[in-house]
DNA sequence: CACCTGCTTCTACTCGAGTCAATAACCCAG
DNA sequence: CTGGGTTATTGACTCGAGTAGAAGCAGGTG
């Protein structure tokens, strides 16, 4: 007597298919699928129990390519921001992870550097691989919008405060945020308060400048010296160095990103002042960084988790709606010592 | 007379396949294909300005979904890291980005928040998408590990330094790393030098510690206080507090992290003292949160560039070869002043 | 016994792109 | 004018999974 292996032994070579399920289980392979979604037909119980154990025995997993294709849905997500590296970004990146997860979508995350073309190239690489939807986080703006409307993918505009007519958008109150920070300056008794502002690449008006601007005007105060330089712990650095060289010396500044707030500080430090006596400082963003500078950044926390969440059900739930929509979250101050309390 | 369209109008309602774009161009879609590829058929040239044109005039992208089910190639890799708000690993998924990109792969980023389950879950997630493989930076390793080998993906370790058998690995040589730091700071005349460590969730040894104990032993030194406490901020406060607290107070402190060192810092300014005159510190990783911090933090640098490289050219570049590499990259000491130098 | 109903399962087509084997078109030498 | 050899193009099959429509198989009625 041979071996009579009538139910063929498994010997799965290479991916376990469908298929494989299907012959291991005796079954037809719409069964298969219709157990592993809980597919749009009933399926006895016993039928069910034998799958399930073919699947386990075989170490079957669905192919989320074939599935992409059937279904037209990668359930992916792309993430565009400038910098995954910059402290306010990765934790808007993670809290979008987060999300995406939550409803089971996984994010494919590009990084633009601040770079138009690296910006183009990964949206246009996002689309071709059937992302169901991009967040972007752009440093640009008008230029990459006529390359979305082209690829035809939902996009929402995150950290992005300006309406962009034909798209959604997260942001936060730009303008309050930084009136609220300036104002606390203002309350401490400062008179001479500087601005130093980040630079974008596309000339877009940040609401920052409008918020120190009206903070200053409601408190009768002339404005302070401005000084522009890009997001980033260099940036602020080097504004620090030129506040500190300015003619009218200002005893406070406010910082329109914590990385600057940063910079800014170690200009201060080396200078030999002391913060927030002899200069009081403020910022914006409100990422983990800002807590543990020192002293400790009194800072406008943007609620980076709940944008993400709206950018991401922005995204994933609603189907096309009517009219775009424009979220705009309120920012807290978040006081600590930098200002010069406590 | 009529409108005599005899070359239909484009109308392309949905998304536009290769199939419209064959019958706009008047050829068949397998010239798209070797147009799009430069596919392994030559093509006429007349005959690709045609197909050109089509699919400029058509806007037409093709599915990434079908390649990859077509081909078995994603061209996408994940990676999984402990927490991406982390600067360290931040700045290790910016790099793993920019090398996955270089070679034309796209990144799936998933944070596991040092959580098992939430790791394990990761992993099978990017198995059942079919990446090409994954990096994996994991807190816990031994755990993970099995579950890897039955999903059949290339797997590379990346920031793990011991061996990992039948695994591929990047790490750095923390033992050595480690060793030149607290060389250095006893070169500064510290006898009493405390280990802020790490705590992993596994609990293989970490040649940090060892690095540490061997520059003491080298210089003839008795060990100093050990505080066990997570690589976060908090952690590090949490170890500068007890550290302070201490019997024998340390006249130096060497940090496993550069983020724990800044939550010591704190807890150092906290108490009113002076760095480095009253007590030193140095610590690892060299994160550019090390260089803006007050003062700015003498750290051991990995290099999370070459390391990304790496690990992704070990992923992709390699095909399956021989027996697993562990790479393990020098660290280098980046002087700056919470030693005591300058 | 013929027939209907309800439940389960199967067959077969589809998604979009890669690519091989077969065919068509053409050119030049004999 | 024909045969051999290019070169260009096409038809058709494939990847793995979702699912509509057909088919099988009870049990119950008239």
């Amino acid at each position: 007597m041979y071996s009579m292996t009538t139910s063929a032994v498994p010997a799965p070579r290479g991916p376990v298919t469908r298929k494989d399920v299907a012959r291991f289980a005796g079954v037809s392979t719409a069964v298969v699928s219709y157990v592993v979604n809980g597919g749009p037909k009933k399926v006895a119980p016993a039928t069910e129990a034998k799958v399930q154990d073919a699947i386990r025995r075989l170490g079957y997993r669905p192919n989320a390519a074939a599935r992409a294709l059937k279904l037209g849905s990668s359930e992916t997500i792309g993430l565009v921001i400038p910098d995954n590296s910059n402290s306010f970004f990765s934790l808007l990146a993670h809290a979008v992870e987060d999300a995406a997860a939550e409803l089971g979508y996984a994010l494919l995350l590009t990084n633009s550097d601040g770079n138009l073309a690296k910006e183009l190239r990964n949206l246009r690489n996002l689309a071709a691989r059937q992302v169901d939807g991009v967040i972007l986080s752009s440093v640009l703006m008008e230029p990459a919008l006529p390359e979305l409307e082209s690829a035809e993918i939902p996009v929402v505009l995150l950290n992005h405060s300006a309406d962009a007519p034909g798209f959604d958008s997260v942001g936060v109150d730009l303008v309050a945020g930084a009136k609220t920070a300036v104002e606390h300056l203002i309350g401490h008794g400062h008179t001479n308060i500087a601005l130093a502002m980040g630079t974008n690449t596309g000339n877009y008006y940040d609401g920052r400048e409008e918020g120190w601007l009206q903070a200053l005007a409601a408190a009768g105060l002339s404005e302070g010296p401005i000084v522009r330089t890009p997001f980033t712990r260099e940036g602020g650095y080097a504004a620090g160095k030129r506040l500190l060289a300015a003619a009218s010396r200002p005893t406070a500044i406010f910082a329109t990103s914590d990385l600057q707030a940063v910079g800014i500080l170690r200009a201060l430090h080396e200078a030999g002042l002391s913060i927030p006596r002899d200069i009081a400082l403020a910022s914006f963003d409100g990422s983990a960084e800002a807590e543990y500078s020192w002293p400790p950044l009194t800072t406008v926390k943007q609620p980076a988790k709940a944008m993400a969440e709206a950018a991401v059900s922005a995204l994933i739930g609603a189907h096309r709606h009517h009219e775009s929509e424009h979220l705009i979250f309120p920012a807290e101050l978040q006081v600590r010592q930098s200002c010069g309390c406590s």
